[in-house]
Parts: C-alpha cells; structure tokens; sequence
DNA sequence: TTTATCTTTGCAATCGTTTGCGCAAATTTT
DNA sequence: AAAATTTGCGCAAACGATTGCAAAGATAAA
C-alpha cells in the first residue's frame, strides 16, 4: 500500500506544532527554537519529506528549472555539452529539462511552448538546422525568461551568445593545409542559415584571400546534414567541377564521414586521394582507422558549462533589463590525427 | 519591457467575469454559453495565455512529467531510446524530464530524489553500472510513483521491464562464428552486477554447451566498461591465457572498440587476427572501415517507445495495485557487416 | 400570475508552501 | 515587582487553477 508523499502539514500535526514553524524550521530561520527545530527536521527526514517544488513555485514564481533546447541528442557534442550544463547547475538547485528539436523548426517552436508551460526559469538554447524565424524566441523575451544560445546561435538576434571561435579555427586549419601543399580547397559546410554555416564561410574566404589564393565558389557547398544532400554536393564538387579537390574542409564531423563514405563508394579513396578536416564534434574519430587528418576541436563540454554559468549570473542579476547581451567566445584548438 | 504571463484571473477582470467561468470555458465546459466561451478563448489567445502547470497539479495531483533515467546520454543507444520515448509520449500531455547517472550510483540516487522533488507522475529507467542496491527504486515505489526498466534492468527487483532478447541475440551470433569455424571463443562482457551481463553470460554458456564446446571460465571477463578496465581484461585474454582466442563477443559496441583498440596497439589486427562481434548500440559502426563482423541490433528507438507506451498504460489504469507487473521482451536481430 | 425547469454564472474551498504581522511566555533590566 | 526586551511560535493571506454547490435570470408550463 502507497503511502504518499508527506507534506508540511502532516508533521506539523504529528508535531502539535503550527505549519508556518515547520516552514520555517525547515529553512532554518533561527526565530525557530533549535528544539522544536531538530524535531521538525528529525520526523521530515524519517517521512521522505520532499519538498512540493510546484507549490514552492506558486509563492516564489520560481522553478527552479532550467530549459535547455538542442538540434540532436545522438550528436555527441550536445549531448557533452548538456553534461556541461548539469555539471555547472549541480549544486545550485536547478533543475533540468532537456528537449530536441530534430532540427525542426515546428518541433522547436512546440518545445519553447512547453518550456512556456512549465514557466522555466531560463532556457539554454541551440537552434534547429531550419531555424530563419525567432518569433518563438521573441516571446520568451517578452515574458521576461532569459535565455543563453550556444553554438548554434541565431543570426541578427540581440541574446546572450556563448560561441567557438569559428574563424580562428578555420585560420589555423588552413594554414596546416596549405602548409602541406593543398591549394584547392573546398569548403562543404552546413545550412546558410546558420551563423556558424556563415563563419566558416567567411573564415574560408578569408583564408583563402590572406593566403593568396583565389576564391573559387564552385568549391563552397552548403548542405542540410543528411547524408543524401552530402553525396549530392560530393558529386558536384569531385565529378561535376573540372579537378576534384586535394582537401575538404567539412562543417563537422559527421558531415566528413558522410562525405568519406561516399569517397569510398565511389572509388576515392579518403585522405589519400583527398584529404579531410573538419570541426570536431564527435569524440568517436577516436575509433575510427581513418579519421580526418585534422579536427578543430570545439570543447562541447565548456561550451555548456560556461552557457549555464552565464544563465546563473543573469539569474541572479534581478535586474536583467539593464544587462547588456554578452557574447562570450571560446578558443578552438587544432589537432592533427595520426 | 516584460509582459508578464498571463492568469486566468487577469482574463476573469479584464471580461468581468468570474474566475471559474474562465477556467470553465478554457476548459469547454458546456455550462459556459457560447458566447462568453468565445470572449474567454479570444482574449486568452490574444495575451498567449498558458496554463499554470504547478498551479494544475497542485489541484490534480498530477504534473504531467515524466522523468526518464539514463546511464549516459552520450551513448547513442540511449538518446536513440529517448527519441522512442518522446515520440510515444507526444501529443498525450505528458512531458520529459531527462538525467543522467553517468553509470554512478550516487548519481542515480540524486536523481531519484529530484524526480520525487518534482513529483513525477511516473520514471523511465536504464540503471547505472554500479548499481545492486535498489532502495531509492523502492521508496519510488511507496510512493506510488509507477516505473517502467528498459535495456539495463534491475535484477530481482519486481517492476515493469523492458528487455531485448539477449539470450536470443546471443544464441545467433554464436552460431554465426560457431558455423565460420570458431570454437575458442571469449565473451567480453559487462559489470556483472547488470542483469543484461548474466544474460549474456548464461547465453554464451548456453550455447557454448549446446553445440558441444566445453566451457573456459578463462575466457569469460567482466569488465566495468571503462577503457582500461577493457585493456586489463584483454591483456588477460590474449597475453595471459594460452592462446588467444579466435573471436571475441563483446557486452556491446564501445567495449568492441576499445578492445579493437587494443588490439591494434598491441600488434594484433582486429577482425584479423581475433574476430569481433557485439551488440549493437551504435550506429556509427556504419561509418569504420573495419566494424565488428557481427553486431546483435538491439532496437534502442523501439525500446524506448514501448517503455513509455507501457508506462502510459499503467499511468492511465487508475488501479494499479492490482496490475501485475508487465515484461516485454522485444526481438533482436543478427547483423553482418561487410 | 405562480411555479417549475433550464441556462448561465459566481462563491468559496482546496492543493502545499511561504511570509508579514502579531501575540504570549520567558527572560532580563530597572 | 513592574517594565522592557527577547524568544518562540501561530494566524491568515497569497500564489494560479479546479470544482461542488448554490443562486440568479430566463424561459416554459400550469
């Protein structure tokens, strides 16, 4: 037979004692006699008590809960990244509710609805593949809830932003690519629509410019991830455009594999016949024989730590409208496989 | 400036109406006339109006949450399962709370207790590596709080499960490497506190003893899943132990990978020299060059769906003390690489 | 016109917790 | 011994929503 869970009532009738003397002795507040208070805490703990956090929350008009959004869950940077954020929330009384939108752009406008309805205290955010449009995002301005985007951050939308620095990771692995001799370059990146899609593109062009080297746009593809759109570009770029490209500079890893699964079904063979880098995001290069000679590795773990360590700041800010929107960018560093 | 959200009481005045007639025609009650349904609805719309959860469930007993357990997120098998889970769970209502273990038992504990701060209306869960003391699950339990175990279920602990066919996923694969001509064969498994390690323990023993080999205790290891405990153990197989052995089954796909890992660093060539096989929870096996020969397909995504569709179940069944617990058990399947 | 029946709405209690204010008893000060 | 202070605790309202019960107004039946 259940029993249920106690409240404050319960032991304040057991106790003979008022409910407000429960509240408070619970809270330590010291016009509560230490005696009566060992009692309170004494038969609390014997009963489970667990705090009702929805009725805390109806006083405090807190939560205690934090929202945190992302394209994917099976990517493993996100799901590092989310390790991050629990790790900088530990201890603080925060809660966590994760939610994917698949890189959708409806399934992200019903999760900020739900994190409206749980009335969340602050949401951590990477936005969906598909994300052009930030009226969802709007709202939750406009009610006060502040948010924290990483990684993929929104373009042309003033918000707090924690971010790799793209650019310099483009830098650094070009300069290891012409160092070694590759002068045709291409670039198979992500959507447009993404800021981080942008960096990279004009990082590459950059590059390429203080390199010398001319821009060639036939060999700048934007995909949409999916392994189908990868081959696509991969055609176009190695079949369809005069001499394929010595190296390829992928948005990600898992961009690179689909691209060097697709060199292989078709006779190339990776990093020999052409060679890979690409912005790390999956630990799992690790396993693999062959991986891309060169990862900018991009640090998901204090990419999440450091967006909720700025949403706790802001939490704690009371008031907020005057906080000015922080952008906090984070170094990359370049590792060379094998 | 900030809106701030909406009431249902701020509605009431600003209609000069009642308060529960708000609530009644949001709820569309058919004692609410039409008319001021209609002026109700209209205006909630306008000031995107949102119920209060925590107020509803202080009311109802009810906070639509669920709260899923995971070992590691990071682990593709289980942010597969929680995919399966969303799914099954949208459009009834119910939201997701997702945590993390990180395969430690102190962890898992925090965890319980915040679902039980949060006062799930009932928990998903996958176990911890080191856990073999149920209490936490237990006090769950008193509380009335309905669990469904998926994958790395409890043992002897009575609850609802959900399971793949491991024995049968182990019978096959052994038959796969018995019929390619291998007989000294080891079995890599998992912690042998898992439940899904003893399957997988009596199944290899099982079908060892059906096609008539004897069983070497010295082929069969226990590791906790960790790289080096896995190199530990592979010292022991190879180095240590007579011959090496022919094949390898491996407790799932990172242990196959580290241990192929090893291999490599100690001069033996995986697939070559030893044959791997392992169950599968890893789709990105798909992306090596040399993955396990054989990987037993464990279904995470379906998994997933079915606990939250039995969990539904039970959460609909308002009597479910006198529910028996359930056990499903889905079907693998053998998969053959290359 | 009076009574019965419906339709439409409001009152007030309730869920579990927090907190401002007030009051009695115990203790110290004069 | 009376006055002043401190200590320890309780009362009651509030948070946002739901809901049983009652009541007012409108309509129909007698």
């Amino acid at each position: 037979m259940h029993k249920h869970q106690a409240t404050i009532k319960e032991i304040a009738q057991a106790l003979d004692v008022s409910i407000s003397t429960v509240s408070r002795a619970l809270q330590d507040d010291p016009r509560i006699g230490i005696r009566t208070r060992m009692r309170v805490k004494d038969l609390a703990e014997k009963l489970h008590y667990v705090p009702n956090l929805a009725a805390k929350f109806l006083r405090k008009h807190k939560t205690f809960t934090i929202g945190v959004l992302l394209p994917l869950l099976q990517e493993e940077f996100f799901s590092m990244a989310i390790t991050g954020i629990e790790d900088a929330l530990a201890d603080t009384g925060y809660n966590v509710i994760i939610a994917q939108s698949r890189d959708q752009f409806l399934r992200e406008e019903k999760v900020v609805r739900s994190f409206l309805n749980t009335r969340v205290d602050g949401v951590i955010a990477s936005i969906s593949a598909e994300t052009i449009d930030y009226q969802h995002f709007s709202t939750l301005k406009e009610f006060g809830i502040p948010m924290v985007f990483f990684d993929r951050v929104p373009k042309d939308f003033p918000a707090h932003k924690v971010r790799s620095n793209v650019e310099e990771g483009v830098r650094l692995v070009m300069e290891y690519l012409t160092k070694r001799g590759f002068s045709r370059i291409a670039l198979l990146n992500g959507p447009a629509s993404l800021e981080i899609s942008q960096e990279r593109f004009l990082g590459f062009k950059d590059a390429l410019h203080k390199s010398g080297n001319a821009i060639d746009e036939s060999l700048i593809k934007f995909t949409d991830f999916t392994k189908e759109d990868v081959a696509l570009k991969m055609e176009d770029l190695c079949f369809n455009n005069g001499r394929r490209p010595e190296a390829i500079l992928a948005f990600n890893d898992y961009v690179a594999l689909h691209a060097m699964k697709w060199c292989t079904q078709n006779g190339l063979k990776p990093n020999t016949d052409i060679v890979f880098a690409s912005f790390a995001n999956l630990p799992l290069t690790n396993y693999l024989e062959n991986p891309p000679v060169a990862s900018i590795e991009q640090f998901a773990y204090q990419m999440g730590q450091h967006a909720a360590q700025l949403l706790l700041e802001i939490l704690k800010n009371p008031d907020q409208e005057t906080m000015e929107y922080r952008e906090i960018m984070l170094p990359t560093q370049l590792v060379i496989h094998g």
